[in-house]
This record gives structure tokens, C-alpha cells and sequence, in this order.
DNA sequence: CCTCAGAAATCATCTGTTCTTTCGGCGGTC
DNA sequence: GACCGCCGAAAGAACAGATGATTTCTGAGG
């Protein structure tokens, strides 16, 4: 029997010791798996005992399993499938930083300015991490998506879809090439698709994708050269201008001195 | 009745209009509630209809919407009470990034290094702003801390317990006067107790805790004088210096610059 | 060896029922 | 009139059983 299973009925009465906050039995199971994973007794990728088995292990319902399985899903821990079985994922960075995008989703208008200046210090941060080791080969591709965007630029300036597009996966080649997977990840759930589609239609009107375009070919010059610091400033100006598109000049609190480097 | 609710039994054989992936009948739940609270029909802290009804306002049984809720809870976004109902939360960003705090212990100790490289670009930027706006009365109570720290240091050496809460609250207080919930948020999240613990435990064989106390000396004089570069440099220094006791030594990839500015 | 129908295993979902907690009203007491 | 405690309604928490849906495995037949 694992070591977490509790004796038959011992809960009812001491209620966890001396917690101060109610567990609930969903708030065990998802405990309980957690521990089976920091333990090892589950490795990622691996199968988890069947839904009957796992409840009464934990001495809960299957309710109740399933409610804690079924949130240890949504944060990206588990996976279930139906008519085969639940299983670790492999716990990568950017599955377990999936639910936040949910956070930035519903946060999304309130907090824009706020949530833009933390996507603009980790990305300055991942360009400049990009300069020192991006490959040839991303090198091209990234090249090869900014040569697109100046087609679609002088011939169907209509095309916006794909531009936003073009926009996203440029930023996503520099990100991947950090060496840092958590930082990718990151920056990736904090430039959500809802959140790039809110700047780009405010950015439209302005028709300031020329703009954004030559700003992009800037930072891509600085990648090319290895130049870090070329391509943080780079990016802080490129970042910083959509801020300012968007919110109308007040970036943040310092008036000043933003470009203090 | 809501708008999203669908006609009765039509959703049996068209499993959701051309969606490639299977949506389960909580993901029905999550996105339900998601988008009332997206279109304003529900609002932070108001409460929701009780279950039986909003099961069937989303066409479910009361366990799947049980699932679906209990998910929402654990992502930080509803808050349910037992005997009273469940309630749509403040929707405060420290709340919402909670969950993230799971993977971060998840990760943990395979991801340490790039976790703590993210959490220095956030810090180091988190210091910068404070010092621009940090009030006297945060400076003093900063200041309180590290004298806190001091005496323990020269009296009693083995109170790590109390040392480490200092180190915590000392980054919590920066990060709090950020001006900016965003970042003060990630930081508090990308920072909790267990990162804590185990930096704290590689660290206390070296007695490093003195080392650390004078750094964070430098970042608090830095802040009191209103030295935003000065404190980002500090406060550099300081997490990097963390981080070369924790990693011995390659923290970056890029072995030289990291001192380029 | 390959194919495919059927069985088995497993998750998905629904329904009904029984606690446990909370809140509000009601009466009583000071 | 204000305060206190009791009690019942309301709501979520948890459980049990049954049924459906899907995937995988198995084995007979070709």
C-alpha cells in the first residue's frame, strides 16, 4: 500500500493535523498525486493506477478523485484518456505554464499595461540571450518569415492575420533560442494570442506595422551579428514603441530615464 | 436563459462544431464561466447561481459542473464556501498566478538554474522601479528587517528559520513597490517557500547568510537613495552571487558579459 | 502474416442520496 | 431596545451506483 493512504476513516474527526485551512478530499487528491510525483513514485509519461484503485487508495470517491484529477489536468500535470487510462505528462515548462494564460485571458484589460511591461523585460532579456547563441539555420528562418511580412506589406497590405502571425512566431524563434526553457515559456504564455490580437488591433489604425517591420529587420541584424547588447536595446525600443502605441505614452511610473543604459 | 446555453440533447452527435480537439463537458464548464466573467455577467465577488441550476443553465450534470468549478477554484478564479455558495474571486493577479507556484515545485529542482535566471531579469528590474517610488516608510521597514538580520547574525547564527523569513520579506518589499502587481506577483510566485528552502540549504554550509546580509545592505542604501541604476546593479550582484553558490558556477551560457553593462 | 469483429478495460457522465456548513429568522433574556 | 442562542432552510461536499463512450487488446479467420 503507499505510504499515503490513510487508515480507514481516521480523517473523519482530526480533520489533518492541526491545518488551519480546510483541506477538502479534492485538495487531498491533488496533494496526494503531487507527493507520488516530487517522490517519484510517479515519473513523467507514466500511468497512473485506475480511477477505482487511485480513489480508494486515497480513501476517497471516485468523485472526488475526479474533481482533483481533473484540476491536476487543467495545470498540466496530468493527462486523461479516455478508454486507455491518466497519465504524467512530461512536465515541460510550457504545459505547467499553460493555466497562466487563463490568468492573462481574464486579467487581460485591466491589467494590459502592467502585464506588456513584464513581457517587455523577460523578452529584452531572451534577445539578448538569443544574440549570444541563435544558430544559422533560425537565423534564416527568421529571415525568411520577416522577407514574407515586407511581401505582404507592399502587396496585400490586407493581410493582417498573417502578419500578426508572422509578428508572433518571430518573437517565438528568438524565445527558443535563450537556452532557457522557462524563460520561453514565459513569454509565450504572456503573449498570448488574445493579448497579441488586443495590440494588434490597436496598432492597426495606426498602420504602424511598416513601423514594426523595419524594427523586427533591426532586431534580426543585432541576432545576426551576435550583438546582445544591439539587440536588447533593440527590442526594448521595438517593445516600448507598442507600448506607447497602446497606451498612449505613460509606460510607467519613471518619466524618465526608461532608456537610462 | 444565458446565451451560451445550448439546446437541449443537440450536443450529442455534433461533439462541438468542427473543433479539432475533444472538448469535455467541464472544459464546457470552465469556458462557460470563463466567458460569463469575459462578458461582465459575472462580476469579481459576485456569486454564482447555485449548482443545480448553473448545471443546468450549461446543459451538464452537477458532477461534471462540480469538476469544472472545482478547476476554476484551483486556478484561483472562483472561491466556493461550503453552507453559502460559490463566489467569483477578486480576480487579483497573485492570485491567479497561485497556480503557478505548482509547477515551479513540479519543475523544481530540474529547471532550478533557469528558473532562478528568470527570477533575477524580474527582480533586477523589480528594484530598479522601487527605487524610483519606494516611500520612507517601506525604506524603514526594510531597514527594521536587515537590522532584525544583523542581530541574529552576530547572537544567534543557528535562527535560519527567521533569517530566511527576512531574506523573503526584504524581496517581497521591493517587489511590492514596484508600481506594477504584474511583476510583484511572478516574483512572489517564481519565489516561494521551496525555491527558498533549498537555495537557503545550499547556502548555509558556505555561511554565506553573512554575505547575503551585506548585499542586501547595498540594495537597501541603493533604493534609499533613490539609485535606480545603483540598485539594479545591487541587486544583480546579489541573486547572481545566489545563484554561483547554488549552480557552482555556470549560471549563463554565455560564459563572459554577463557584466556588460 | 494480416485483418477485423468482439471483448475487456478505462475514463466520461449522469442521477440520486446523505453529510456538513453557513446564514437568517425567531424567540427569549437582560 | 439590544444582545444571545436555537433551529431550520439553503448550499456546497462527498458518496454510491449505473450507464455510455472510447481505446486497446485478443483471437479467430483468411
Amino acid at each position: 500500500m503507499p505510504a499515503f493512504a490513510r487508515p480507514e476513516g481516521a480523517w473523519q474527526r482530526s480533520k489533518r493535523c492541526g491545518d488551519t485551512s480546510h483541506m477538502s478530499r479534492t485538495d487531498d487528491v491533488v496533494n496526494g498525486i503531487k507527493h507520488m510525483i516530487l517522490n517519484g513514485e510517479l515519473r513523467p509519461g507514466e500511468r497512473l493506477p485506475v480511477e477505482k484503485d487511485l480513489a480508494e487508495a486515497l480513501d476517497v470517491s471516485r468523485g472526488s478523485l475526479r474533481e482533483g484529477v481533473r484540476a491536476l489536468v487543467i495545470l498540466g500535470v496530468l493527462d486523461t484518456r479516455q478508454g486507455d487510462g491518466t497519465y504524467v505528462t512530461g512536465l515541460d515548462v510550457s504545459r505547467l505554464l499553460a493555466p497562466m494564460g487563463l490568468m492573462v485571458e481574464i486579467q487581460g484589460e485591466g491589467q494590459a499595461r502592467h502585464l506588456h511591461a513584464v513581457r517587455r523585460y523577460l523578452e529584452v532579456e531572451a534577445v539578448r540571450l538569443a544574440a549570444y547563441r541563435i544558430p544559422d539555420e533560425a537565423l534564416a528562418e527568421a529571415k525568411a518569415l520577416l522577407d514574407e511580412a515586407a511581401l505582404i506589406l507592399d502587396t496585400a497590405p490586407d493581410e493582417h492575420e498573417r502578419i500578426i502571425e508572422i509578428d508572433i512566431d518571430f518573437h517565438r524563434i528568438i524565445a527558443s533560442h535563450t537556452g532557457n526553457p522557462v524563460l520561453a515559456g514565459m513569454i509565450e504564455t504572456l503573449t498570448g494570442h488574445t493579448v497579441r490580437e488586443r495590440l494588434w488591433r490597436s496598432l492597426r489604425e495606426d498602420g504602424a506595422d511598416r513601423r514594426t517591420h523595419e524594427e523586427h529587420l533591426a532586431i534580426w541584424r543585432s541576432l545576426r551579428d551576435h550583438d546582445p547588447d544591439g539587440a536588447r536595446v533593440r527590442m526594448a525600443n521595438h517593445l516600448l514603441g507598442v507600448e506607447e502605441s497602446v497606451n498612449d505614452g505613460d509606460t510607467e511610473t519613471p518619466p524618465s530615464s526608461e532608456s537610462s543604459e
